[in-house]
Order: C-alpha cells, then sequence, then structure tokens
RNA sequence: GGCGCUAUCGUCUAGGGGUUAGGACGGAAGAUUCUCAAUCUUCAAACCCGGGUUCGAUUCCCGGUAGCGCUACCA
C-alpha cells in the first residue's frame, strides 16, 4: 500500500520533559500522567526527554528517581530523548533566527546571579547597545573571540502583538514590547532552556505541549522562537498548579518527602490510586466519579476537564511527622512511618478504596513483600487468610504491620493486663472467661459457626454478655481491644497458638 | 516595581442569568455489630469585595483585594 498516500488524521503526540535536578516532583507526576492520559486516549505516542540542559545541576539520582517514579506508577512511554545529546540540532535553530536577523549578539558579561535578585527593578527589557551593534561590530568581536549570548530580537516596535490559544486558559494576547529579549545561547554556547525546548518540540513534531502553569507566559517567547525558525506552534495547554495548604509552589526544602513520589511508593501507596488522586487535582471528569480505574481514566480523559485555579494538595505540614525516621526498632512494634495524617485525607480515602477493591489474591501478593521485608516469616498461603481480615482495615498497604500483626509474631509483645477485663466486668470475671475458654477452645473445631456457638454458649453458661466473653479473648489473642472480627481471626490463628495465648493471659490475671 | 493568570463549603470539585448552589474527602450525630473497621442514614459547612449590564446576578463586564506565576547566559 501506498502509505505517502495515507491521509489519516495526525496522531497527537505529547511529551514530557523534565529537567533532572531533583527527585520525581508529585506535580511533574501529574504533568506526565495527564499527557499519557491524553497520548492513550487519542492514539497518540508519549515522549519522555530528559531537558539537561543544565549541566551545573543535573545528576544521575535525579534521572534514576524520574525512572524509578514512573516505573512505580506502571507508566509507559513510546519514545525517549535526551537533550544534551541534541546541541547540534539546537546550535542549528539559533543560527537559523541569527541568519534571519531576529536574534543578535550580547557581548556584556553574564550576570553574576544571586546578589541582584533583589534588585530586580534593575531588569532590563533589551540592551540598544548590543542590540544595535552593527554586524560587521558583531563578526568582528566574534572574530576576536569575544564570548557573547546570543539574544532573541523581540520585535517591540510598532505595538506588535503575541498571541495563542490556551486549551485551558484561552486566548492569550500580549504585547510584544512587554517580553523582554531573552536569551537563546549562553556564553559558553549551551542552549538555554527556550531554544532548546523549541527545537526539540519542533524537531519531535510535538503536537500538544501539556505543561505546568509556570510556563504560560514564556510561552510568548516560544511562539516567537517557534515562528522565527518558521514553524507552526504546537498546541498548548497549561495545568494548574499544585500548591501547599499555605498556597505556595511544593518544594523539598519548605515542604518536606511530602512531594516526593516516592514518598508514596514508600508509605504503602497502590500505584492506581495514587495516579486517581492526582488526577482529581485541577482535573475533574463532571459527573461526579471519584475512585477510577486506570482505563476509566483514559477513557474519561479530555482538555476541557482540566480547570484553571491552583490546587491545594492538603497534607500536614507538621514537622514531626517529616523527622520520624523509616527504621523499624524490634519486631512486632512497627511504628515505622510518619503517621498517615501527613497525607491528603483524600489520597488515603482513595487509597483505602482501591485496597477494598482488589481481589483478596493481588493484594495478598502486594502486602506479602512487606511483610517479609519487615523481617515476618508468613507463608504466601497463610497471608491469603489474613488479608481478608484486614482489607476493611487498612489505608495503607503498610498498615499491614499494624494492623495484623500479632498474626506474624510468635510471642505477643507486652501489654496492659487491665486491658483483658471486660466491660462492666472485673478481674475476676477475666480470669474466669479465660479459663472458661480454655476448656472450651480444647474441644471445639476452629472453624468459624463452631467457634460462634461455642463461645456464645460459654458466655450463658457463665451468666455474662457475648461481648464480655470475647473481649478478653481478644486481647489475650491480639494484645489489644481493637481488631478483626474474633472467630475468623482464632480460625487463621490455630488452636495451639489460641490456647498458649489465653493460657499467658489467665496467668496475667 | 512591570506583565500575566486565578478566585464556589476547611480541602478536591460540579454548576451556571431565575437552583433548596450538587457531589466527594474530612468533621459531627445516629443505625448496625463481639471490639475496630467497613456499610447505611442524618446534620453543619461555600459563590472574595465594590460597581455596572439586566426585570433578575454567584454566573456576564469593569475595578479593587488576595493568592500564584513570569520578569536569569535556571528549567
Amino acid at each position: 500500500m501506498p502509505e505517502t498516500l495515507n491521509s489519516s488524521p495526525a496522531k497527537p503526540r505529547v511529551r514530557f520533559a523534565p529537567s533532572p535536578t531533583g527527585f520525581l516532583h508529585v506535580g511533574s507526576a501529574r504533568t506526565f500522567i495527564f499527557n499519557w492520559l491524553y497520548a492513550r486516549r487519542n492514539g497518540g505516542a508519549m515522549i519522555l526527554r530528559l531537558d539537561d540542559t543544565d549541566v551545573e545541576r543535573n545528576t544521575d539520582a535525579s534521572v534514576n528517581s524520574i525512572f524509578e517514579g514512573l516505573k512505580w506508577l506502571g507508566l509507559d512511554w513510546d519514545e525517549e530523548y535526551k537533550q544534551s545529546d541534541r546541541g547540534t540540532l539546537h546550535r542549528q535553530m539559533a543560527e537559523t533566527i541569527f541568519q534571519k536577523g531576529l536574534a543578535y549578539r550580547d557581548f556584556t558579561p553574564a550576570h553574576t546571579g544571586d546578589s541582584e535578585r533583589s534588585g530586580a527593578q534593575g531588569t532590563w527589557l533589551f540592551n540598544p547597545g548590543m542590540r544595535e551593534l552593527s554586524r560587521e561590530e558583531s563578526d568582528r568581536r566574534t572574530a576576536a573571540g569575544e564570548p557573547f549570548a546570543l539574544r532573541f530580537r523581540v520585535p517591540r516596535e510598532g505595538g506588535q502583538i503575541v498571541r495563542f490559544t490556551d486549551a485551558v486558559y484561552g486566548e492569550q494576547v500580549k504585547a510584544a514590547a512587554d517580553i523582554e529579549d531573552f536569551a537563546l545561547l549562553r556564553s559558553d554556547g549551551m542552549p538555554t532552556y527556550h531554544l532548546a525546548s523549541c527545537a526539540d518540540d519542533a524537531d519531535l513534531r510535538i503536537s500538544h505541549i501539556i505543561r505546568g502553569q509556570d510556563h504560560l507566559s514564556n510561552t510568548y517567547k516560544h511562539v516567537l522562537i517557534f515562528e522565527a525558525a518558521g514553524f507552526a506552534p504546537p498546541q498548548f495547554a497549561h495545568l494548574p498548579l499544585l500548591v501547599a495548604p499555605d498556597g505556595t509552589k511544593l518544594s523539598k526544602r519548605r515542604h518536606g518527602p511530602v512531594v516526593s513520589v516516592t514518598t508514596y511508593r514508600d508509605a504503602g501507596f497502590l500505584p492506581e490510586a495514587f495516579i486517581n488522586f492526582l488526577c482529581l487535582l485541577g482535573w475533574s471528569p463532571k459527573n461526579d466519579r471519584e475512585q477510577m480505574t486506570r482505563q476509566e481514566l483514559i477513557d474519561a480523559f479530555s482538555l476541557e476537564g482540566i480547570n484553571r485555579a491552583n490546587a491545594v494538595v492538603n497534607f500536614k505540614e507538621s514537622p514531626s511527622s517529616v523527622v520520624i525516621p523509616t527504621l523499624t526498632e524490634g519486631k512486632g512494634r512497627n511504628l515505622l512511618f510518619a503517621p498517615e495524617d501527613t497525607f491528603d485525607p483524600k489520597a488515603l480515602w482513595l487509597n483505602a478504596e482501591h485496597i477494598r477493591s482488589l481481589p483478596i489474591e493481588n493484594l495478598t501478593q502486594r502486602l506479602l513483600p512487606i511483610v517479609r521485608e519487615a523481617g515476618f516469616n508468613v507463608t504466601p498461603e497463610k497471608m491469603l487468610r489474613i488479608t481478608p481480615l484486614i482489607r476493611e482495615r487498612i489505608k495503607l498497604l503498610r498498615d499491614v504491620l499494624t494492623a495484623a500483626d500479632f498474626f506474624f509474631v510468635d510471642q505477643l509483645p507486652p501489654y496492659d493486663p487491665a486491658e483483658l477485663i471486660p466491660q462492666k466486668g472485673d478481674a475476676a470475671m477475666a480470669k474466669k472467661v479465660l479459663e472458661k475458654a480454655q476448656s472450651v477452645l480444647a474441644n471445639v473445631e476452629f472453624k468459624h459457626d463452631p467457634l460462634d456457638h461455642a463461645l456464645r454458649a460459654a458466655a450463658q453458661e457463665l451468666g455474662i454478655k457475648a461481648g464480655q466473653m470475647f473481649q478478653p479473648i481478644r486481647v489475650a489473642v491480639c494484645g489489644r481491644k481493637n481488631a478483626p472480627p474474633l472467630f475468623e481471626t482464632l480460625e487463621v490463628l490455630g488452636r495451639e497458638t489460641t490456647l498458649a495465648r489465653i493460657k499467658m493471659a489467665a496467668n496475667l490475671m
């Protein structure tokens, strides 16, 4: 078939272009997800491009963190590039623009940075001296080896206007006179972000640029670059920013690990739940749906559903929670992670919802590695029996360690004997219950119904309420008052362990 | 300082010239239950302010305020 004649509508090409200067940030992850959703929804291509033109700040650790985070989220891409490999392309575009007279060499020594940040009123939109330099003079100084930055010659005369249509923010118009003569090339010959980004977007035939709203005002510069280089600008869609409860942009320095994707992974979030949560920040399916699978998100996604106001990630700003070490001390007592109230309550709820809707086998598989890593030897068979007992009781996968701890240990850690005393009862009643329980449980079949009948009958014999019968047993066996339902628990624990623990408890009374 | 973007319950959001302004999380109360969860029911909770346009604005327009972004030879 003559594929050249195939005029099927162009498939969208989108990209995620992080600069590897830190771990994968939750905001970046959301940007990736929205791009990915758009690509998958429309049968397009997802491109991952490392924007690593800032050699000073790039690190391998950061690149790893990005890959690690995306891998955990289970997000894939179709093409991958590194800007540092494409310098030639960038310089070509700069040259093209320069030859057209749309850029000029600026021989002013580079600003020495930092200190003049406060004196920003000294900001200049353009430098007439350099802008007006004759080509001859410019060439002469270049030939003499004088370093220069290449600046875009913004068409500031004649009240010109730059415009583009943003899929989220609508028509955008700005007077060219308000745009500074931004740099294209640094004096060391390296391209700036603006140039490299546009050159690559043009070369990779990116059709839609979906990125953070912090780039909205940069977009005018990008439109200028595209047009100067002879390309039609792609479609733009800017995303509202994710901010902290204090309204400021999320940053590791200010807000700690809650802004890093791996923190959520390590805390026991399900990747699909985390993606679900991120999607609901700044986007809405507009039908009151909240819990959604990956496929449902793909099917529902559209640029029209994106809104314009920044969204707050509602984590707790308690510094203490951030300081708590992730180390485990001793077995049994696994108070290891930052308390769950660190995270956005809605993220937690969504996670719990996703956990509840997972088949037992699947959940078990996800729980097992966590339990083993904490030092407990549990067989998959046993875990498979434990999972249904805790599934409704955990919000994070890691909660398995505190919700099911008593299933994993041989010896229960010490607990307060007073807990054994039932409601409206006393120590004597507790002792009576525990002794009765020993004799009853020595013979009954360890299955839900027989246990239920036997224990209720025993309560009646003792002339106490069922609840008063169950509580001492529960505490004896679990080491605490709050635990999964008793009969199922006993069933999993088995007769031997149950009797041993009750005997120990009886000795405490 | 200049330029721009934004503004609905505490938070995420739906809606839109006339609505009891809807949903969700979280909160409160209750039901259920062997505890805890889960589940169910109920309740409290919002249109930033001021002008205009209009018979009527939370919705449209303008201004203010606030927040955020850009204003680097960072991205």
